[in-house]
DNA sequence: GGGATCGGCTAAATCGTTTTAGCATGCTAG
DNA sequence: CTAGCATGCTAAAACGATTTAGCCGATCCC
């Protein structure tokens, strides 16, 4: 059913037909009954705009890229949720990339995007040098690209969300484990762990300061490898002999890897150690000890950014600001309880 | 940079460049100096083909269509990974729209994908029951649909490796959560356990039967729930007085909330009790004790429904098998261990 | 020598829309 | 009476490719 057969139908003109089913402007001309007609008619023959023919005159196919690391693991996952929202709400549809951290095929779906006509991009975790080729909008980006919006979490919130948390309770001695050397939230989070132990005067301990490896450069730890790495972290927190009530993970996994530590040494979570994990992942809730964590919102983050995007798209000219910040929330649970000195 | 400047730029007609460039059977006559010297120039003026125009002009959009209840979501994130490397590969793209459940928002959805002119449909955990519009395979479906293929795991081999690990193990009696009432394979598999338990002269004992709610009808019951529910169902189970030695699971969820009860009454997990789950969620290898689960391979379902799914559009008149059955995986771990009146 | 064939290319139609420019017709104003 | 102006519509040119039909020599064959 095409334009053309609705218009033969009612024996008017594919122009006429065009313009009053796009309710346009120059539309004023056509008198109500003939656009009565008009839509009676295409309502009847079910005709629907052919999108791909439409988009070709009018270059515009409503439609972005997302360019992300892997689609089943919970980060993108909950983003591109919120992204979806957001999208399918305001009438377009995305095509997703999910490049397993591997740099060379960055380019390659790039180009794939590209070719396909979206309109934007929107990149969740993806380090990418160059710049881009399209509007952009970046969730957790590793660097600064001028132009490009960054939707992140506010790390100063989190740090004193956990940490006031932790205060509170009565920890003066905690343990950090910072992230791996190449994540993008590294150093932020670092620079705002050490600035609200100095407003709430908790001292910082470099010998409880373990840094993540995360793997080798460029590819991802499984979680898996991270609940490793955590489990041995665990265990070498209580060798270092220097004395701590309390862990504030970077990630809830490592965090679980130091509890099932922990626990094997002997310690009871949180009479003895209080736990603090990031992220909240599905697993955080169901642990024993069910986990204390530091919510990112990722359904929000996603639609902010892709709203952030579609803003972009309307308005080309207007300079984006360079970075949207988003409020974690602190999702207390059984894992943390008043230091032992204090209990 | 398009096909007409190429062409333009190296006095050809527009023709002779896409039948070089498409490699046309029809290009034999076009001497090879020829057919380099149009590649050549396509190459250093970075021609890339408009896919809008050629979609529109050769009625083909190489994109399909996948409807899905929520992204976010892991049984439907790992199939649509799945889904996702066996598209790109064959140079398919996809748009994705998750509609939470909402029988509504099926038909917007799909009159959406189709107004977009996806080439198929992919259903993930989607009840539908009109006939599809499309070639459609779907995935976890709740009913026959003719002409559609159904991608489901062999329930036959899940109970199968279940029961064997646990008869093996010395068990004889055994509780079972079974799934709840609208999930598409709660029946398929319940019968397989049946079958499963004669085959391995094992009995059932309806007093520690369960069946999971699973919320209102139509509506999926949150992780949260679930967990909620296999606590309770796990302490119900104690009530009971019935002798139990091993608890099958329908789910991880379920399985951890159940583990939780027991650990809570004083039971040890495996000593008393062996638990075993269904799906290999990332929970179920950080609990503690890790849990036994039987694994369904949601990428590989992915891929095999993705596949068969380009395997209809290439061949459309050969009439399509109905099932397409995979083989799940029995992961072990520390949830299970010897009957107690054996060990 | 003349028809058939072949090699190397191209003109033009087509896919289904949108959009620009403008054509009749009738009415009004001067 | 006629220039000017609404009114209600349409012809035709895009958008950027693919594909069908066929042109124009040159060679081949008998």
């Amino acid at each position: 059913m095409r334009l053309k057969d609705v218009a033969a139908h009612i024996g008017l003109s594919p122009t006429t037909v065009s313009l009053v089913m796009n309710r346009s402007p120059a539309a004023k001309g056509i008198p109500p009954e003939t656009q009565d007609r008009v839509r009676a008619a295409a309502a009847e023959l079910g005709y629907r705009p052919n999108f791909i023919a439409r988009s070709l005159r009018r270059q515009r196919t409503f439609a972005v890229g997302v360019l992300l690391p892997e689609i089943s693991e919970g980060y993108a996952a909950g983003v591109l949720a919120g992204i979806e929202d957001e999208l399918l709400q305001e009438g377009y549809f995305y095509l997703v990339a999910g490049h397993h951290s591997k740099p060379d095929l960055f380019d390659d779906y790039l180009q794939l995007l590209t070719e396909r006509s979206v309109e934007g991009l929107i990149l969740v975790n993806t380090p990418l040098d160059e710049p881009l080729p399209l509007p952009a909008v970046v969730v957790a980006g590793h660097r600064e690209l001028t132009g490009v919006t960054n939707v992140a979490i506010d790390h100063q919130v989190a740090a004193r969300l956990a940490l006031a948390h932790l205060a509170e309770l009565g920890h003066r001695r905690i343990a950090f484990f910072k992230g791996h050397a190449h994540s993008a939230d590294t150093e932020a989070r670092w620079q705002a762990i050490v600035a609200a132990s100095r407003e709430l005067g908790l001292e910082i301990d470099s010998r409880l300061t373990l840094q993540l490896s995360g793997g080798p450069a460029g590819e991802q730890f499984s979680p898996e490898e991270g609940y490793r790495e955590g489990h041995v972290f665990g265990r070498k927190l209580i060798e270092t002999g220097a004395r701590f009530t309390a862990l504030f993970a970077f990630n809830d996994i490592s965090a679980i890897g130091a509890m099932r530590a922990l626990s094997e040494a002997g310690l009871r979570i949180p009479d003895d150690v209080a736990v603090v994990g990031f992220d909240d992942i599905l697993s955080a809730a169901f642990q024993n000890p069910s986990l204390t964590t530091v919510r990112q919102p990722l359904h929000e983050m996603g639609r902010r950014a892709a709203a952030e995007l579609l803003r972009k798209l309307g308005a080309p000219d207007e300079d984006a600001q360079p970075a949207i910040t988003i409020e974690p929330t602190l999702v207390v649970r059984d894992s943390t309880g008043p230091a032992p000195d204090r209990a």
